[in-house]
DNA sequence: GCCAGGATGTTA
DNA sequence: AACATCCTGGCG
């Protein structure tokens, strides 16, 4: 399976979100399916952290694409982003949720509670502590690391329609569908919203 | 199964 | 004061 390079995130983030469903993310010896991630946009979207925060302004001004941004949420769970700066628009594609496939003894070694596979880390909080991802990994080319890869499934198995939503435990922007999902995968974090019935009968 | 509430650190 | 969350306990 090819690994994407830094290349991957030199367009823009809600490409770059949907690409990665699919896609096998390995750390440090564990390895699991990309089924959730999440778009955020440094320049026009009020729940991406430039909005509201200069530093991480200066943070993607600072950092190529591919930089890993992680940060400490309600002071509990680390959030893993990876930066994507495009021709046109630049931001991060945060990491919610995976779907273990190896290594997850050791995961249930950092989550000694959880019974089913697919709980170990369905939800981005969760996905960090089963990966033992933590601020140390926060500036840092992840993609150069050898302890670090993102592979593409061949284009057989590629997810052409990810499932698409509101973005989760935000209060700002509610309206952009950003959040996208492996389709019945049973480690989403939570449910996506029933698509619209189809305006037109379909032919029978 | 559901929901309310608490833990907790960094930013502004 | 707000926050891109998770877990627990209480209730049915």
């Amino acid at each position: 399976m090819p690994s994407l390079t830094e290349a991957f995130f030199t367009r823009d983030p809600v490409t770059c979100s949907r690409e990665l469903i699919g896609c096998h993310f390995h750390w440090h010896g564990a390895a699991g399916i990309i089924v959730e991630t999440e778009a955020y946009d440094s320049a026009d979207d009020p729940a991406c952290h430039t909005w509201f925060r200069p530093s991480t302004r200066a943070f993607v001004e600072s950092h190529p694409a591919g930089t890993a941004y992680v940060y400490l949420n309600y002071g509990v769970h680390w959030l893993f982003n990876i930066l994507v700066k495009g021709p046109h628009r630049s931001g991060f594609v945060l990491f919610r949720a995976l779907e273990p496939v190896s290594g997850i003894d050791a995961m249930r070694q950092r989550r000694p509670k959880i019974r089913h596979t697919h709980q170990l880390a369905s939800g981005p909080g969760k996905l960090t502590r089963a990966l033992g991802i933590d601020g140390s990994a926060h500036g840092t080319r992840i993609l150069l690391a050898p302890h670090c890869r993102i592979t593409r499934p061949a284009p057989t198995a590629t997810v052409t329609a990810p499932l698409t939503g509101p973005r989760i435990g935000i209060s700002r922007a509610q309206d952009l569908p950003w959040r996208f999902g492996h389709p019945h995968s049973p480690a989403l974090s939570q449910k996506f919203p029933t698509p619209p019935a189809p305006q037109v009968a379909p032919p029978r």
